[in-house]
DNA sequence: CAATTTGTATCTACACATTTT
DNA sequence: GAAAATGTGTAGATACAAATT
């Protein structure tokens, strides 16, 4: 007996052909894409197979392949094969996570702002900056992709995170988020596929919408994404490159152990993925004093490393190094101009004194014993939750059970504080779990954090 | 007697069926793109009609059809109804036009720099944000768009300009390339197609092929694109939207007026294009006393402004503003967020110093009292040049011959001063006339300047 | 101005791959 | 493990639209 069968369920959509005019292929998906948005198909519904519903309406069931195309280009859908097609999970609404309204007095547990209350060395080196006297040379039109004197701070500063590159295979970006748009811009086409975890980063989902880039989950475990799986997924799909954030994955919180990181780079050789590796926090280790290889340096050229400095350091200054292999050089470059011209000269010149003063190394240990504080409070409320793991920015605690996230996350803004709800980074839909990102970094102070943790503990218990 | 008929020719590509594996289309498609990338079809040859190669082939001509159609997703070629499919003007070659290398002792005629030696109350405004003590403020996680009081600078400075917004509808992008790239983002998908002037910013060429939108050159006179062939194009090629520089369009120097500039805002009103207009000049014709209503303000929220500041007050701080309807708020805001999360707000608020306290309009007055004199000069060496036209960054000197771009380029560059070819500005390959674009405000000064012109007018009398 | 050339749009036919039963 | 269900990929047939001759 199937778990979930729709088939002797009515068709959730069912056109009427009389209301269509040719071009039959426009007007179904036009009307499909309108349900979807009016919220009249829900995500995650399946849709009528195509050789039922061309038979229904008396057309050439490869017509309506084009339909279902022409919607999957959307985002709207999604197929598998000897499954049927479904509606995708962030088709109506918009996951982007930005940052709040400020009017609200809530505890923030759900963006993870990186204890962005500590500014004070920033402000120091923006002085120091500006007193050096040569803003002039600053402002000038030249070097897009950073000042050499930057890049030798930005490569020194990735060797701590265990990435190994030079000047010339580095790049300054406007933020971490910039600077992944423009890899996927330069290496990808519309069309293509990315590998990715089941959960991810969900402004990935939204800049994969935006720029027409499919996002296929591969399944994982407790190590992050299985090996097996993602080559099996290869194989099946023509996958064209793969994101991955080894450090600590975002939201689950996952790091993947050494061991695990090079089955994955071989599986990601033989297939000749790119890899886009995005690294917010491995900063964090290496203030602790540990750092395991990148998958940047175990894949040698054939991946891109971003590593953003605003979470780290500040977040108002939107700066992000990259390196990337020697095939992508000029790619790389040539979206970078043609997404920015050039990144800030001073902003990128604040980081560069903060590294090179040794300020940055120092900000970098203060906020990781920040985090460490902030999870041994975490860790008093919420003692059966992962303990064992990884000191960062937020937690992933699982929910008791299965709730909508519009109404998790309503109730507990109403109780006071602000979390994000795991349908936000699915990539897929519901899964068998739901869970809660929970920011540690985000609340201000350690009261704050007390103060919104209680509230959550209670909350929770309720469910019980 | 057809001018330049290449049916008695032998077929320009020739594909030899006996190696090609199938899948068909797949392998013609790869292999006509390797052809024109090792340049053994130049940019502007014919290709073989799709029944002529189709029956050479023995496949059914549909499926030529679909090997063009996918090499024209890539840009490497397009197609005219009745005339035939041709290989696409920059195929093979970047036209990105990008900092040079500064090794080179040349006089800089190419790139427009914008008087950028001037920087000097750009280093003062550095000063007094970094000193008045809100640093803090700055560099919070908050206001994507910009904080209230930079968009309410931003809001007076395009009032100045003929447009006429508010803050809602207003927001800071990292330089107008990036503004750009997002409204392009934002407001169309791969495949959708833009109007633009058949010689236009060489840049939006190389963002079309990166973005995977369409550019369709419509033809235009010494006012600007005309309306009728703008009709006339929307009619035939179902156009989502269009890219005009009202002010000053680069590289032609055509100023469109108010006239011109009325029948186009109807022609766009009544084809439900979206308007681009991108401003890099109107600052100039403000500090000189006049400026015409923008498009924007004719066209009442259908379009987006963009008014990049680096042009005209510094080029390493990377700030534009964008000015747009009430109908794509929800989508650039996107956009600006997915692609940047935010924009710098150091860079931002020394702008708005500048704005501010004067400075700014200061500025503007002096660069174009600058540009005011460079035009002096050139007009003692090319007084035969449109003498009459605006006073701007940069001239439109027609070449008296036809010439490769590399050839004048490169010859130039040997007598010591970089120019650039019209070619890099054709969006459609050679047009009946070439021109060199010639700038006046990146010689760093006057004397440089009149050394760049002497030598270009000797190079150019040669041809005579 | 009609016939021809040439590209575009839409729908159809069929073979194949994977998952479920 | 075979059969059925279901999505994917490739190629073909036909009508239409614009430009040239």
């Amino acid at each position: 007996m199937p778990v979930n069968s729709f088939d002797s369920y009515p068709m959730t959509w069912k056109p009427d052909k009389a209301s269509l005019t040719p071009p039959y292929y426009k007007a179904l998906a036009e009307d499909l894409e309108a349900k979807i948005k009016a919220g009249r198909l829900a995500p995650g519904a399946k849709l009528p197979p195509q050789r039922e519903l061309a038979d229904y309406l008396d057309l050439n069931y490869t017509t309506i392949t084009r339909v279902y195309e022409l919607c999957k280009q959307k985002g709207l859908i999604y197929g598998t094969m000897g499954k049927g097609t479904f509606v995708a999970p962030h088709s109506a609404e918009d996951v982007t996570i930005t940052a709040p309204n400020l009017a609200a007095p809530l505890i923030e547990l759900g963006m993870v702002n990186g204890f962005s209350e500590y500014s004070k060395p920033v402000e120091r080196a923006t002085h120091a900056v500006v007193e050096k006297g040569y803003l002039r040379r600053l402002y000038e039109y030249s070097y897009p992709a950073g000042h050499p004197h930057q890049l030798a701070a930005a490569v020194r500063w990735m060797e701590q995170l265990g990435v190994h590159t030079d000047r010339e295979h580095t790049a300054i970006f406007s933020g971490a988020q910039n600077a992944l748009t423009a890899a996927l811009l330069s290496l990808f086409s519309p069309g293509d596929k990315i590998a990715v975890d089941p959960y991810t980063y969900s402004n990935l989902i939204e800049l994969g919408k935006l720029l027409h880039i499919f996002l296929i989950p591969v399944a994982g475990d407790g190590a992050g994404m299985l090996p097996e799986e993602l080559d099996k997924t290869c194989t099946q799909n023509h996958i064209n490159g793969i994101y991955l954030m080894p450090a600590c994955t975002n939201p689950t919180a996952i790091t993947i152990p050494l061991s695990r990181r090079m089955e994955l780079a071989k599986v990601i050789q033989q297939n000749r993925l790119i890899l886009i590796e995005d690294d917010i926090s491995s900063w964090m280790d290496a203030a602790a004093g540990t750092v395991p290889p990148s998958m940047f340096d175990l894949l040698g050229g054939q991946s891109v490393y971003i590593c953003g400095m605003s979470k780290s350091l500040c977040p108002g200054l939107r700066i992000a190094y990259m390196a990337f292999g020697a095939a992508f050089k000029k790619a790389i470059l040539h979206g970078l101009f043609n997404i920015n011209i050039k990144t800030s000269s001073l902003d990128a010149e604040i980081i560069t004194e903060l590294i090179l003063n040794g300020d940055a190394y120092k900000i970098a240990v203060h906020k990781q014993q920040l985090a460490e504080k902030s999870c041994a409070v975490f860790a008093r409320y919420f003692p059966e939750v992962r303990a064992a793991a990884h000191t960062g920015y937020f937690k992933w605690v699982p929910l008791p059970t299965q709730s909508p996230a519009d109404q998790v996350e309503g109730e507990l803004m109403q109780n006071g504080v602000r979390t994000y709800h795991s349908m936000r980074f699915s990539v897929r839909g519901k899964q068998e779990q739901d869970f809660l990102r929970i920011a540690l970094c985000s609340a201000g102070n350690n009261r704050n954090l007390e103060k919104g943790l209680s509230i959550l503990q209670s909350y929770l218990q309720r469910f019980s």
